[in-house]
DNA sequence: AGGATATGCGTGATCCAATCAAGTAATTCG
DNA sequence: CGAATTACTTGATTGGATCACGCATATCCT
Protein backbone atom coordinates (compact mmCIF):
# COMPACT_ATOMS: atom_id res chain seq x y z
CA UNK A 1 0.00 0.00 0.00
CA UNK A 2 1.00 3.27 -1.01
CA UNK A 3 1.57 6.21 1.59
CA UNK A 4 -1.15 8.82 0.83
CA UNK A 5 0.17 12.10 0.84
CA UNK A 6 -3.14 14.78 1.71
CA UNK A 7 -2.43 18.16 -0.12
CA UNK A 8 -5.90 19.87 0.05
CA UNK A 9 -5.06 23.03 -1.07
CA UNK A 10 -1.20 23.22 -0.98
CA UNK A 11 -1.30 26.27 -3.18
CA UNK A 12 -1.69 28.89 -0.97
CA UNK A 13 0.85 30.29 1.37
CA UNK A 14 -0.70 31.83 3.94
CA UNK A 15 -0.34 31.44 7.60
CA UNK A 16 -2.69 31.33 10.56
CA UNK A 17 -1.06 33.15 14.07
CA UNK A 18 -1.62 32.03 17.67
CA UNK A 19 -0.54 34.42 20.06
CA UNK A 20 2.15 34.99 21.90
CA UNK A 21 2.61 32.93 25.07
CA UNK A 22 5.08 32.03 27.55
CA UNK A 23 7.63 29.69 26.07
CA UNK A 24 6.59 26.59 28.04
CA UNK A 25 7.52 22.91 27.05
CA UNK A 26 3.48 22.85 25.07
CA UNK A 27 4.27 25.77 23.20
CA UNK A 28 7.60 25.07 21.82
CA UNK A 29 6.23 22.04 20.62
CA UNK A 30 3.39 23.78 19.21
CA UNK A 31 5.94 26.21 17.31
CA UNK A 32 7.92 23.09 16.06
CA UNK A 33 5.10 21.35 15.20
CA UNK A 34 3.90 24.08 12.55
CA UNK A 35 7.60 24.60 11.39
CA UNK A 36 7.47 20.98 10.51
CA UNK A 37 4.27 21.00 9.08
CA UNK A 38 4.81 23.89 7.13
CA UNK A 39 8.06 22.67 5.73
CA UNK A 40 6.60 19.80 4.52
CA UNK A 41 3.60 20.98 2.94
CA UNK A 42 5.84 23.48 0.89
CA UNK A 43 8.70 20.86 0.26
CA UNK A 44 5.44 18.67 -1.43
CA UNK A 45 4.30 21.73 -3.18
CA UNK A 46 7.62 22.90 -4.77
CA UNK A 47 8.93 19.43 -5.73
CA UNK A 48 5.24 19.36 -7.70
CA UNK A 49 6.19 22.93 -9.32
CA UNK A 50 9.63 21.77 -10.46
CA UNK A 51 7.73 19.14 -12.58
CA UNK A 52 5.02 21.40 -13.69
CA UNK A 53 2.63 19.48 -11.75
CA UNK A 54 -0.23 21.44 -9.64
CA UNK A 55 -0.50 19.76 -5.97
CA UNK A 56 -4.16 18.64 -7.37
CA UNK A 57 -2.20 16.98 -10.73
CA UNK A 58 -0.09 15.66 -8.38
CA UNK A 59 -2.24 14.32 -5.89
CA UNK A 60 -4.26 12.48 -8.33
CA UNK A 61 -1.19 10.90 -10.39
CA UNK A 62 0.78 9.49 -7.22
CA UNK A 63 -3.19 7.64 -6.83
CA UNK A 64 -3.02 5.79 -9.92
CA UNK A 65 0.28 4.23 -9.73
CA UNK A 66 -2.60 1.32 -9.20
CA UNK A 67 -5.47 1.56 -11.35
CA UNK A 68 -8.74 3.41 -10.00
CA UNK A 69 -11.86 4.60 -10.72
CA UNK A 70 -13.18 8.03 -10.85
CA UNK A 71 -15.18 7.10 -7.33
CA UNK A 72 -12.64 6.08 -5.54
CA UNK A 73 -10.32 8.54 -6.74
CA UNK A 74 -13.23 11.16 -5.53
CA UNK A 75 -13.69 9.56 -1.89
CA UNK A 76 -9.67 9.01 -1.04
CA UNK A 77 -9.06 12.87 -1.90
CA UNK A 78 -12.25 14.06 -0.03
CA UNK A 79 -13.55 15.89 -2.78
CA UNK A 80 -16.55 16.05 -5.44
CA UNK A 81 -16.38 13.61 -8.55
CA UNK A 82 -16.72 16.52 -10.62
CA UNK A 83 -13.63 17.57 -9.67
CA UNK A 84 -12.23 14.46 -10.50
CA UNK A 85 -13.23 14.90 -13.92
CA UNK A 86 -11.79 18.10 -14.41
CA UNK A 87 -8.22 16.96 -13.40
CA UNK A 88 -8.26 13.75 -14.89
CA UNK A 89 -9.40 15.55 -17.77
CA UNK A 90 -6.39 17.58 -17.87
CA UNK A 91 -3.82 14.86 -16.80
CA UNK A 92 -5.26 12.39 -19.72
CA UNK A 93 -4.77 15.69 -22.02
CA UNK A 94 -0.95 15.64 -21.01
CA UNK A 95 -1.26 12.37 -21.39
CA UNK A 96 -0.25 11.32 -18.47
CA UNK A 97 -2.56 9.51 -17.60
CA UNK A 98 -5.34 6.84 -19.63
CA UNK A 99 -8.87 6.43 -18.93
CA UNK A 100 -9.90 3.00 -19.41
CA UNK A 101 -13.67 1.53 -19.86
CA UNK A 102 -14.21 -1.11 -16.66
CA UNK A 103 -15.68 -4.33 -18.62
CA UNK A 104 -17.28 -5.09 -15.43
CA UNK A 105 -19.27 -1.78 -14.93
CA UNK A 106 -19.49 -0.10 -18.06
CA UNK A 107 -20.46 2.91 -16.35
CA UNK A 108 -17.00 3.22 -14.64
CA UNK A 109 -13.79 4.45 -16.03
CA UNK A 110 -10.24 2.77 -14.89
CA UNK A 111 -7.18 5.32 -14.42
CA UNK A 112 -4.22 4.33 -14.48
CA UNK A 113 -1.04 6.19 -15.57
CA UNK A 114 0.80 5.90 -18.96
CA UNK A 115 4.37 5.22 -19.47
CA UNK A 116 5.29 9.34 -19.45
CA UNK A 117 2.97 9.78 -16.79
CA UNK A 118 5.25 6.78 -14.48
CA UNK A 119 8.15 8.80 -15.70
CA UNK A 120 7.58 12.32 -14.38
CA UNK A 121 5.83 10.95 -11.37
CA UNK A 122 8.89 9.42 -10.65
CA UNK A 123 11.02 12.45 -11.18
CA UNK A 124 8.67 14.47 -8.62
CA UNK A 125 9.04 11.94 -6.02
CA UNK A 126 12.84 11.87 -6.12
CA UNK A 127 12.44 15.71 -5.75
CA UNK A 128 9.91 15.47 -2.91
CA UNK A 129 13.15 14.79 -0.87
CA UNK A 130 11.96 16.01 2.48
CA UNK A 131 10.81 13.10 4.25
CA UNK A 132 13.44 11.11 3.09
CA UNK A 133 16.00 13.77 4.41
CA UNK A 134 14.35 14.39 7.64
CA UNK A 135 14.35 10.36 7.99
CA UNK A 136 17.82 10.38 7.46
CA UNK A 137 19.25 12.82 9.64
CA UNK A 138 18.13 10.60 12.65
CA UNK A 139 19.74 7.53 13.93
CA UNK A 140 17.62 4.18 13.51
CA UNK A 141 17.25 4.78 17.68
CA UNK A 142 15.44 8.54 16.92
CA UNK A 143 13.68 7.56 13.87
CA UNK A 144 11.99 5.00 16.35
CA UNK A 145 11.29 7.68 18.66
CA UNK A 146 10.04 10.18 16.49
CA UNK A 147 7.89 7.76 14.78
CA UNK A 148 6.20 6.42 18.04
CA UNK A 149 5.90 10.52 19.08
CA UNK A 150 4.34 11.18 16.08
CA UNK A 151 1.48 8.36 16.69
CA UNK A 152 1.25 9.03 20.48
CA UNK A 153 0.63 12.86 19.11
CA UNK A 154 -2.10 11.93 17.18
CA UNK A 155 -3.93 10.25 19.83
CA UNK A 156 -3.17 6.78 17.90
CA UNK B 1 5.66 36.83 18.43
CA UNK B 2 2.98 34.56 17.18
CA UNK B 3 3.57 31.40 15.78
CA UNK B 4 2.49 31.22 12.18
CA UNK B 5 0.74 29.02 10.53
CA UNK B 6 1.59 28.15 7.20
CA UNK B 7 -1.92 27.46 4.73
CA UNK B 8 -1.17 27.24 0.89
CA UNK B 9 -4.13 26.15 -0.21
CA UNK B 10 -5.42 23.79 2.50
CA UNK B 11 -8.82 23.81 0.42
CA UNK B 12 -7.89 20.92 -1.71
CA UNK B 13 -7.86 17.28 -0.32
CA UNK B 14 -5.74 15.39 -2.65
CA UNK B 15 -3.29 12.90 -2.00
CA UNK B 16 0.28 11.93 -2.74
CA UNK B 17 1.13 8.05 -3.12
CA UNK B 18 4.47 6.72 -2.42
CA UNK B 19 5.11 3.62 -3.55
CA UNK B 20 5.29 0.89 -1.59
CA UNK B 21 8.22 -0.55 0.12
CA UNK B 22 9.67 -2.62 2.93
CA UNK B 23 8.97 -1.58 6.17
CA UNK B 24 11.95 -0.09 7.00
CA UNK B 25 12.54 2.36 10.30
CA UNK B 26 12.59 5.07 7.57
CA UNK B 27 9.50 4.23 6.02
CA UNK B 28 7.45 3.81 8.86
CA UNK B 29 8.83 7.26 9.88
CA UNK B 30 7.54 8.50 6.32
CA UNK B 31 4.29 6.97 7.01
CA UNK B 32 4.43 8.76 10.37
CA UNK B 33 5.21 11.94 9.28
CA UNK B 34 2.47 11.92 6.44
CA UNK B 35 -0.45 10.81 8.92
CA UNK B 36 0.63 13.51 11.43
CA UNK B 37 0.95 16.15 8.42
CA UNK B 38 -2.38 15.12 7.04
CA UNK B 39 -4.32 15.43 10.49
CA UNK B 40 -2.88 18.56 11.01
CA UNK B 41 -3.91 20.16 7.95
CA UNK B 42 -7.09 18.49 8.14
CA UNK B 43 -7.57 19.90 11.68
CA UNK B 44 -6.99 23.54 10.10
CA UNK B 45 -9.29 23.47 7.61
CA UNK B 46 -12.05 22.10 9.63
CA UNK B 47 -11.74 24.61 12.13
CA UNK B 48 -11.80 27.06 9.22
CA UNK B 49 -14.73 26.22 7.83
CA UNK B 50 -16.39 25.75 11.04
CA UNK B 51 -16.42 29.27 11.51
CA UNK B 52 -16.96 30.53 7.88
CA UNK B 53 -13.86 31.25 6.71
CA UNK B 54 -11.70 29.80 4.11
CA UNK B 55 -8.22 28.77 5.22
CA UNK B 56 -6.67 31.73 3.28
CA UNK B 57 -9.22 34.25 4.97
CA UNK B 58 -8.14 32.51 8.62
CA UNK B 59 -4.67 32.80 8.03
CA UNK B 60 -4.41 36.68 6.84
CA UNK B 61 -7.22 37.39 9.70
CA UNK B 62 -4.32 35.31 12.13
CA UNK B 63 -1.68 37.95 10.92
CA UNK B 64 -3.48 41.13 11.30
CA UNK B 65 -3.60 40.38 15.47
CA UNK B 66 -0.41 43.16 14.92
CA UNK B 67 -0.88 45.66 12.55
CA UNK B 68 0.42 44.65 9.14
CA UNK B 69 0.71 46.80 5.61
CA UNK B 70 -0.54 44.68 2.43
CA UNK B 71 3.11 44.58 1.57
CA UNK B 72 3.83 42.53 4.57
CA UNK B 73 0.73 40.33 4.37
CA UNK B 74 1.98 39.31 0.89
CA UNK B 75 5.71 38.77 1.73
CA UNK B 76 4.48 36.38 4.87
CA UNK B 77 1.99 34.61 2.83
CA UNK B 78 4.52 34.07 -0.14
CA UNK B 79 1.75 35.40 -2.77
CA UNK B 80 1.09 37.92 -5.31
CA UNK B 81 0.29 41.56 -3.28
CA UNK B 82 -2.70 41.05 -5.78
CA UNK B 83 -4.43 38.28 -3.91
CA UNK B 84 -4.11 40.41 -0.25
CA UNK B 85 -5.65 42.60 -2.45
CA UNK B 86 -8.70 40.79 -3.07
CA UNK B 87 -8.69 38.38 0.44
CA UNK B 88 -8.53 41.78 2.44
CA UNK B 89 -11.05 42.94 0.62
CA UNK B 90 -13.31 40.55 1.08
CA UNK B 91 -12.57 40.25 5.40
CA UNK B 92 -13.12 44.11 4.79
CA UNK B 93 -16.54 43.63 3.41
CA UNK B 94 -17.38 41.52 6.66
CA UNK B 95 -16.09 43.68 9.01
CA UNK B 96 -13.76 41.49 9.87
CA UNK B 97 -10.52 44.06 9.54
CA UNK B 98 -9.60 47.84 8.64
CA UNK B 99 -7.86 49.12 6.08
CA UNK B 100 -6.17 52.13 7.74
CA UNK B 101 -3.72 54.97 6.28
CA UNK B 102 -0.67 55.04 7.10
CA UNK B 103 0.49 58.46 7.82
CA UNK B 104 3.75 57.81 7.26
CA UNK B 105 3.55 56.65 3.96
CA UNK B 106 0.38 57.53 1.89
CA UNK B 107 0.80 54.99 -0.50
CA UNK B 108 0.71 52.31 2.21
CA UNK B 109 -2.17 51.01 4.35
CA UNK B 110 -2.32 49.10 7.66
CA UNK B 111 -4.73 45.92 8.21
CA UNK B 112 -6.25 45.79 11.71
CA UNK B 113 -8.84 43.83 13.12
CA UNK B 114 -11.59 44.87 14.01
CA UNK B 115 -13.30 43.79 17.88
CA UNK B 116 -15.53 41.36 15.59
CA UNK B 117 -12.73 39.90 13.41
CA UNK B 118 -10.85 39.66 16.75
CA UNK B 119 -13.97 37.49 18.53
CA UNK B 120 -13.92 35.18 15.31
CA UNK B 121 -10.71 34.68 15.54
CA UNK B 122 -10.25 34.05 18.96
CA UNK B 123 -13.25 31.63 18.49
CA UNK B 124 -11.40 29.69 15.16
CA UNK B 125 -8.24 29.31 17.12
CA UNK B 126 -10.09 27.69 20.06
CA UNK B 127 -11.69 25.30 17.58
CA UNK B 128 -8.23 24.38 16.20
CA UNK B 129 -7.44 21.85 18.82
CA UNK B 130 -5.20 19.67 17.29
CA UNK B 131 -1.79 21.38 18.18
CA UNK B 132 -2.88 21.68 22.21
CA UNK B 133 -4.25 18.12 21.95
CA UNK B 134 -1.24 16.79 20.62
CA UNK B 135 1.13 18.22 23.37
CA UNK B 136 -1.39 17.45 26.01
CA UNK B 137 -1.18 13.81 25.42
CA UNK B 138 2.34 13.85 26.13
CA UNK B 139 3.94 13.90 29.17
CA UNK B 140 6.71 16.74 29.61
CA UNK B 141 9.71 14.30 28.69
CA UNK B 142 8.13 13.56 25.32
CA UNK B 143 7.36 17.15 24.68
CA UNK B 144 10.75 17.63 25.00
CA UNK B 145 11.73 15.16 22.85
CA UNK B 146 9.49 15.82 20.86
CA UNK B 147 10.54 18.91 19.97
CA UNK B 148 14.06 18.07 19.69
CA UNK B 149 13.32 15.56 17.45
CA UNK B 150 11.49 17.55 14.81
CA UNK B 151 13.56 20.22 14.75
CA UNK B 152 16.82 17.93 14.25
CA UNK B 153 14.23 16.01 11.28
CA UNK B 154 14.24 19.31 9.93
CA UNK B 155 17.70 19.80 10.00
CA UNK B 156 17.66 22.64 12.26
C1' DA C 1 14.72 71.61 -7.19
C1' DG C 2 13.28 68.26 -10.49
C1' DG C 3 13.17 64.32 -13.28
C1' DA C 4 14.15 59.23 -13.33
C1' DT C 5 13.30 55.31 -10.73
C1' DA C 6 11.38 52.49 -7.33
C1' DT C 7 7.63 51.18 -4.18
C1' DG C 8 2.77 50.12 -2.44
C1' DC C 9 -1.30 49.08 -3.79
C1' DG C 10 -5.37 48.42 -6.82
C1' DT C 11 -7.76 46.65 -11.25
C1' DG C 12 -8.84 43.57 -14.89
C1' DA C 13 -8.01 39.36 -17.27
C1' DT C 14 -7.27 34.69 -16.93
C1' DC C 15 -6.57 30.13 -14.99
C1' DC C 16 -7.33 26.47 -11.89
C1' DA C 17 -9.71 24.09 -8.14
C1' DA C 18 -13.91 23.23 -5.87
C1' DT C 19 -18.72 22.77 -5.26
C1' DC C 20 -23.45 22.25 -6.64
C1' DA C 21 -27.31 21.12 -9.58
C1' DA C 22 -28.70 18.59 -13.17
C1' DG C 23 -28.34 15.10 -16.67
C1' DT C 24 -27.18 10.51 -18.98
C1' DA C 25 -26.17 5.89 -19.03
C1' DA C 26 -25.72 1.59 -16.82
C1' DT C 27 -26.67 -1.37 -12.92
C1' DT C 28 -29.32 -3.30 -9.20
C1' DC C 29 -33.28 -4.24 -6.63
C1' DG C 30 -38.10 -5.63 -6.05
C1' DC D 1 -40.08 -4.96 -16.21
C1' DG D 2 -39.89 -0.55 -13.69
C1' DA D 3 -37.94 2.19 -9.83
C1' DA D 4 -34.17 3.43 -7.47
C1' DT D 5 -29.28 3.76 -7.27
C1' DT D 6 -24.64 4.34 -8.95
C1' DA D 7 -20.79 6.30 -11.86
C1' DC D 8 -19.60 9.71 -14.18
C1' DT D 9 -20.07 14.15 -17.00
C1' DT D 10 -21.54 18.92 -17.94
C1' DG D 11 -22.44 23.61 -16.92
C1' DA D 12 -22.69 27.37 -13.76
C1' DT D 13 -20.63 29.72 -10.18
C1' DT D 14 -17.33 30.87 -6.53
C1' DG D 15 -12.83 31.76 -4.64
C1' DG D 16 -7.86 31.73 -4.82
C1' DA D 17 -3.73 32.78 -7.44
C1' DT D 18 -0.98 34.92 -10.86
C1' DC D 19 0.17 38.34 -14.31
C1' DA D 20 0.20 42.72 -16.73
C1' DC D 21 -0.71 47.10 -16.11
C1' DG D 22 -1.69 51.56 -14.02
C1' DC D 23 -1.76 55.29 -10.51
C1' DA D 24 -0.07 57.70 -6.68
C1' DT D 25 3.53 58.48 -3.68
C1' DA D 26 8.48 58.22 -2.18
C1' DT D 27 13.23 58.15 -2.93
C1' DC D 28 17.41 58.98 -5.33
C1' DC D 29 20.65 61.65 -7.90
C1' DT D 30 22.88 65.18 -10.00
Amino acid sequence: MPILYRIKCVDYTLFMAVPSVPATAATLLEQAMFAFVDAYNQAWEAAASEHGLSTAHACVLGRVETRRSMGELAEELRCDASNITQIVARLEARELVHREPNPEDRRSRQIVRTPSGDELYGEFEQSFEFPRAAAASLTDAEREQLTALLQKAMGA
